[in-house]
DNA sequence: CGTACCGTTGAGCAGGCTCAACCGCTGTGG
DNA sequence: CCACAGCGGTTGAGCCTGCTCAACGGTACG
């Protein structure tokens, strides 16, 4: 079934509809990434693309809004097109024949997702907010970067940056303890939105389902995990969806990978 | 410490000598991969490079034999080669600050390895096997694709091809039971090695303790696991080096994601 | 033949899972 | 307007499995 229809959902109201931090939200579509070389040891999110590279792929994009819990594509269908994230949140995810749901990456603003295997998609992608993107026909988007050896050379920075950060989740994921995954979760989280996020405020989109899929524990785990990192005074939360760290020093020491 | 010197290492006694599988092992650099497109479903690994580009990189590149258990890089050094495995098995890991160490990933024909976040390597590497790499200046190799499109576009195959791996390896370490993860663990060596290794043999490179850490598991578990994979049938064990798949649907239904 | 390294095996402990009940909010229908 | 059902999250009890610590065995090497 092709998901993306417009049927008109009830937008989930928890979360607001406001661009997030789009310095240049109609400019097309952008990545964002860690590259290769030296840049001063920062190790900051960098904007890959240049104006004009912006505006080419913009040339071959759809621009598409989709209100939250919508699938964009499912596992195993035709890939035809690759996404690229302008706002909004989603989640890629697989679910394994026992039924549980394996969560492989939550996606955000500049991020890419739909490369495809054998023609198909690996993973199920569903919106987690409300969500702008730029849908690319996969064939022209390949031909595109045949041609532009530097455009090319921006998506090898960005996916390469997605295997760094896909080994780090490998990390995480080795750990034992649930607070201890869940804190290098909300630092990822942290240092996904530190740019615009001045203060120490977590935004946090997804549920505690989610969070457990993602994290690989029970959705009870992470429940406990978040209540005692509240009880023991390292992060105090208001609301479901946001944080905010009292204790870095001794949040910093949980996160540091054990 | 640049510790590509040839500093003479005693050979790993148990590790063959011979080369593995290659079948054009004086034709250049190679990398195998399952590509984007539709190939007819087989996802297969398929040898990416054409001979030109083999030559191209070879005229890049640098060939190089290392003993068993040499280190090639360090965590966070400067980067300034990207190797390609010709032959041999490597590991790539990070040792925790709690002196634990998880190993990323096994590295073998056709892989690539090398790629620097901010013009610094990520992980350490060591050879497991005596080992024979290409090594590319990462400048010259760069420069070269910023103006062979085509080439660069087998790359990002490649390294798209590592980041489905490494999500897969995500949800192998997201199991819970040990035996499940071993399993898991051993169908995708036997992929690896299919093509050549007609029997069902799996050839176990690695020793119990790098499989511990590369499965987020204690060595004893892994121990206990292998004996209990015996103990029930499903696979037998010759050696530390070497196992047999003897249930095929039990095993392949354990090791199929739960 | 002793030493070292790696793997095996055992005992006890800790932490996460499962099952189950409960809470609070939301959206629905009477 | 209120009662109810549904969903997501919290909390509790008991079980299971992998971890830790520790001792032992087998093989390679000096």
């Amino acid at each position: 079934m092709r998901s993306l229809g417009h049927r008109p959902l009830t937008q989930h109201a928890k979360h607001r509809d406001t661009p997030r931090g789009l310095a240049f939200p109609d400019e097309g579509p952008s990545l964002r990434a860690v590259p290769f070389g030296p840049g001063g040891g920062s190790r900051e999110l960098v904007r890959l693309l240049s104006e004009r590279q912006q505006s080419k792929l913009a040339s071959l994009a759809t621009r598409l809004r989709l209100p939250a819990r919508m699938t964009v594509y499912r596992e195993e269908s035709i890939a035809e097109w690759i996404f690229i994230v302008a706002d909004g949140v989603l989640k890629s995810f697989r679910d394994l024949p026992s039924g549980k749901r394996r969560v492989m990456a939550f996606l955000f603003s500049d991020d890419i997702f739909g490369l495809a295997q054998d023609g198909h998609y690996v993973n199920t992608v569903q919106s987690i907010t409300p969500v702008t993107l730029y849908r690319l026909p996969i064939e022209i988007l390949l031909g595109t970067l045949r041609h532009d050896p530097e455009l090319q050379f921006q998506f090898i920075c960005k996916i390469t940056h997605e295997l760094r950060e896909t080994m780090q989740q490998k990390i995480i994921v080795s750990r034992r303890d649930a607070m201890g995954r869940l804190a290098m979760f909300l630092r990822s989280l942290e240092r996904r939105a530190d740019r615009r996020n001045g203060t120490s405020h977590i935004d946090i989109p997804m549920s505690r389902s989610d969070i457990a899929s993602y994290l690989g524990l029970s959705l009870e785990a992470v429940s406990r995990a978040t209540r005692r990192l509240e009880r023991e005074g390292l992060v105090q939360f208001s609301g479901l969806h946001e944080a905010r760290v009292l204790n870095r020093v001794r949040f910093d020491k949980l996160a540091t990978e054990l």
